[in-house]
DNA sequence: CTACCATGTCATCACTTGATGACATGAGGA
DNA sequence: TCCTCATGTCATCAAGTGATGACATGGTAG
């Protein structure tokens, strides 16, 4: 029996500091990036020291792989259920919200970022191909339309885009604007013909 | 009267290094960002000495904002006069070109990335609003739109999204989809109430 | 109790970065 | 011609990077 509280934080615990590590990962490479983050800034920040890094991750590129496939888009991620988002209003708001806490996230940074190792890129392409482009694509396909997935991709590529406007603060009225007030003009712009 | 041709090479140029430094900055930060692209990689590239970036841009810092402030969107930077974009169809068809030619720039670089110095970021912001946003607020106020400037802003945002997940590789049908193809898509999605 | 091994700490490596100043060079004026 | 200074070259610095291995420590099995 380990015989630990779960609220007491446990002097010697792997799991825990993996944990931590992975969570400052997710926060730093998601705010700055792959190249923009090091790995003594994430160690700093977990309270950790920078040589487990490599004890538990192997290495920098492993941890940002590791920080990417991990990311919640929407879903919980530590259950293996990740029930999927369910439309297009679905998206918008999972997008706004999480873009709104955490900037854009290591999957959205891994995307952007030209420094990304190829391996990552990967994951994170599917990651959006998952978690935002399929939704979209099964409720095109569920009314009938043509090309559903092209439009799809179109309609995430839109999603993130005002997004990143918003949140990154590209421009005045956009940013100032609230998180209600564009979900509701982004729907209005990308459902105009059906219904 | 100096008495050098154009086309060939002088051995000193002060004005043609710059040039070439700053060019060559364009281009790597457009592709890489900030972080991501070295002094000594921007000097490799325009064949000339690192230290000379110093002499002429001061920094780093100071050499980016120039690539920048200087860079082409949508029109001449080179002549003072710069006719403005004239409608969404042009913004659309201008943003899918330079994107597809030279990746996202160093002023959509700027503006993704946080490692951007603030000075830099609100120059980036300014060129975004002049270039991208104003053409389509004049737009919007001459059809006579409510709320102009902040449909603008969406409209802008949206042109860049589908145009950085196109050129940047998010989504098979994305980017195997034609330039044209892709404008009238967009075009069709932002359009639907008017006309 | 003791010995073992997972866990955590520390010093340090080789490398790259941005930046600086001393020096070489060549063009143009006196 | 010779001087001068803008221009270009080079060696080098201090700081920071990712990574590694030796060592300390404490929980736990025997």
């Amino acid at each position: 029996m380990k015989g630990e509280s779960a609220t007491q934080p446990r002097v010697k615990d792997a799991a825990a500091t993996r944990a931590r590590l992975l969570i400052a990962a997710q926060e730093l490479f998601g705010l700055h990036g792959y190249a923009g983050t090091s790995t003594r800034e994430i160690a700093q920040r977990s309270g950790v020291d920078p040589a487990l890094i490599a004890r538990y991750f192997g290495s920098k590129a492993d941890l940002y792989l590791a920080a990417v496939i991990s990311e919640r888009v929407g879903a919980d991620t530590t259950s293996k259920s990740e029930p999927p988002l369910e439309g297009m209003d679905e998206v918008i708001s999972t997008v706004l919200t999480l873009m709104d806490d955490g900037g854009p996230g290591p999957m959205l940074q891994a995307l952007l970022r030209s420094d990304t190792p190829p391996e990552v890129f990967a994951a994170a392409r599917a990651h959006f191909a998952r978690r935002l482009v399929e939704p979209l694509e099964h409720e095109h396909a569920a009314l009938g339309s043509s090309a559903a997935r092209l439009h799809a991709q179109i309609e995430a590529a839109t999603v993130v885009g005002i997004a990143l406007a918003r949140s990154l603060g590209w421009c005045d009225e956009l940013s100032r604007a609230s998180r209600a007030e564009v979900s509701e003009l982004i729907a209005a712009a990308l459902r105009p013909p059906t219904t």
